[in-house]
DNA sequence: CAATATATTGAACATGAGTTCAGTACCCAC
DNA sequence: GTGGGTACTGAACTCATGTTCAATATATTG
């Protein structure tokens, strides 16, 4: 930091503190004294300004994915092949990826809606590297984009398992240059590039799929999003 | 629920009421008072009997990594193949895979060592699919079933989202005869089976990553970066 | 400069959490 | 039965948290 002030405002200070605060421990450590505290100001200046705890997480909320589709905008443009993260790892995103993660857990509005656009973005992407050879069509784009967006995110989750591991950080900004990205990307991209299964052996799984499909779906044809669970004990 | 009577001890009860609370509604919304009230008992007796909310925590743990083992030798005998997951997933298991995706957050002994072995077992699972046939060889058999394991649990924590999406409940206990199994089956299989990637790209993206492993490997010093192994055998 | 609004503080309050504990009911050896 | 140990209750205690608020400093404006 050049001339060693900060030039954030202390709403500002107070959100990234949060942000911070949010992906380095987690929501339920996450209280106002210590946001207060990481961020410089009085416990009361965070009311002051986000007026509740739910406030200051829904600026933050929206805050990160603001910015994540700023440089979604950007990463679109440099053409991210498949790496449906690519987006969120450019310069300066700090603890972006790691709030991100945390906020994948949970059922907010706000989450279904970030999932949601990364599932279509990456249908998007998918359809690129179609057009340019690179990725293989589908009969079922919408699945494979599901799949493969829930692969990436779910991985984001673990970031700290992954990196225990395999020794890289999927949150780190600069893991495209890092020398610790091949012992991640070399099985991802063998996976990709060929697949596991013998052509044989996915063959027959997939008709076994679509026996099972066809054959319950010709006694129960409804389509139900929200459905059962719960206690039943 | 045969004679209308629960034969469980009360502590028995508690950990299980536990154990649905912690899955249905997360840890931070899991208190002593409503483990105890859905298990029909006094607040005081959760303590009584676990002394502690971390002590039920860590009883919950250790009755969930114990399931889990038990299945495992099953699932084993059986060959689960690539299904990594499908071992959680035989008959009456009841909360526990939605009680494995919210664990899985966090970074505690149980969780490492929990993951640990299933990455472990997952190197196994695949090794007897190569035996079999049913799936390629690989130079990198750790790598190949780290991911693997990474993207099948990322997929369990998101479950809720999958769900939503695709129409699928990964954590069904009847999954494996489920007609909405298919939706996520069927591009599992296909990206598993023929990969998504031309053989060209993919092979130009491996020997990127190879050349700039490579790169900084001979610029940098090694040792602090390949503090993993990345090939067993 | 005066007046008003905004930023900021720190102490006080209310709530809900985990935990403690004295007391009660049940069960089993002697 | 009687005594003692275990299961169990529910109220009380402690503490941390979110939140409120009056007071003070700082900035803005007329």
């Amino acid at each position: 930091m050049p001339d060693g002030v900060d030039d954030r405002t202390a709403k500002a200070r107070i959100r990234d503190a949060a942000i911070a605060c949010f992906a380095d421990v987690g929501p339920s450590q996450t209280t106002a004294r210590r946001v207060a505290a990481e961020a410089g100001v009085s416990p009361g200046l965070v009311m002051h300004h986000f007026g509740s705890m739910e406030g200051l997480r829904s600026s933050c909320d929206d805050h990160v994915v603001e910015t994540i589709r700023r440089m979604k905008t950007q990463a679109l443009s440099e053409g991210a092949g498949i790496d449906i993260l690519a987006a969120l790892r450019h310069a300066d995103v700090g603890h972006i990826p790691a709030y991100i993660a945390r906020m994948l857990g949970e059922e907010t509005p706000t989450s279904q809606r970030l999932i949601d656009e990364i599932v279509s973005d990456a249908e998007t992407y998918l359809e690129r590297g179609v057009e340019s050879g690179m990725i293989r069509p589908t009969d079922d784009p919408k699945g494979r984009a599901a799949v493969m967006a829930f692969w990436s995110l779910g991985a984001l989750m673990l970031h700290r398992h992954v990196e225990r591991i395999l020794g890289v950080d999927l949150t780190d900004p600069d893991l495209a240059t890092s020398p610790t990205l091949a012992s991640w990307a070399a099985p991802v991209y063998e996976i990709l590039g060929e697949g596991i299964l013998t052509q044989d052996f996915a063959a027959n799984a997939t008709s076994t799929f679509h026996a099972i499909s066809a054959d319950e779906g010709s006694t129960t044809d409804q389509q139900d999003t929200d459905d059962h669970q719960e206690n039943e004990r």
